[in-house]
DNA sequence: TATTGTTATACTCTATAACTATA
DNA sequence: TATAGTTATAGAGTATAACAATA
């Protein structure tokens, strides 16, 4: 009975737990704010905040997927919605007949800027309020490092549709 | 350095990111892996792995839904689930004849304990695997700490169904 | 009247696969 | 053939409100 496959110990499960229902918290906080104010799910938020924060506020739908992360036709699908609204407009790359061209238009723009304080004031009260500098720090740089190791073993984006990479 | 409104810094914004990449990515890592080794959701997963954890396997509805967060009856459509392949059962209270026990069955047990190993091996690769243990000790305080915080001010379970408050 | 739980319903979201078109 | 995106469809999950029964 060595002990080849450890499990996990009570401290892992620990911060296990916790990260799972901080951010569960935060992230139901957050979306219910972002609905009541400006009638967007998480999931448009982010397309929106990644949209904003592009070069000329336009992304092509792939990258835009590969950020956001999930299905293509998912997107499709946020993004008819979100282009019903006016807060996005889609049109043909000039460089690339298949790709499409998102970008957010003035209204989108605006709705974020409209959103925004709110989130982040949530966001501030709900994690950061009682937070002090060192816990901070500690915190970014902790994530940060295990978004790496995460990344590098990508679970998610090994599979949405490419499998480029291959081998032989 | 007064800031009457602070929003947040950029080291917030970053710790604030890279909690929801991290958390997102190992509940879609985790996840994958319960509905393909057990055909569990992650709620479902929950539901009974409190249900084991629980002093004879069962717990009164209520209590069940306010751990697993959500809705009533969001909780009386899984527990339906659960119960009609076998995993729970449910039974009127004794003590209080609106009140429903569910109690987690053999096969429940059995399928928790199938499912469990894998799980944790799951979270043990994505989140510990490269985390030393300082950084462990370190993440589990604080998110302990933010959690207890968050719960101080209840963002969700402060009108479940209660708390009317008529303000008249 | 308040609480426990269920049900009916309607809606959002997501994924899969088939499809079109461009490269 | 591979890639970009859309569409059709089907299913899971969720929330709301109305409901019945008990406290």
């Amino acid at each position: 009975m060595s002990d080849p496959k450890p499990g996990l110990n009570s401290e892992q499960l620990g911060a296990y737990f916790a990260l799972m229902e901080v951010s569960s918290l935060l992230q139901y906080a957050v979306d219910e704010h972002l609905r009541a104010e400006g009638d967007l799910s998480y999931v448009q938020f982010q397309i929106l905040a990644r949209l904003v924060d592009a070069p000329e506020g336009r992304l092509r739908m792939t990258d835009l997927a590969d950020g956001v992360v999930y299905s293509r036709s998912g997107l499709t699908y946020q993004a008819g919605l979100l282009d019903k609204r006016g807060l996005i407009s889609r049109s043909p790359s000039p460089d690339d007949e298949r790709s499409v061209i998102v970008t957010v238009t003035d209204a989108g723009r605006e709705l974020i800027a409209h959103v925004l304080p709110g989130h982040v004031d949530r966001v501030h009260q709900l994690l950061f309020e009682s937070m002090p500098g060192e816990d901070l720090t500690a915190l970014g740089a902790i994530l940060g490092r295990v978004r790496d190791h995460m990344r590098a073993a990508p679970p998610r984006s090994a599979k949405p549709r490419a499998a480029r990479n291959r081998t032989s």
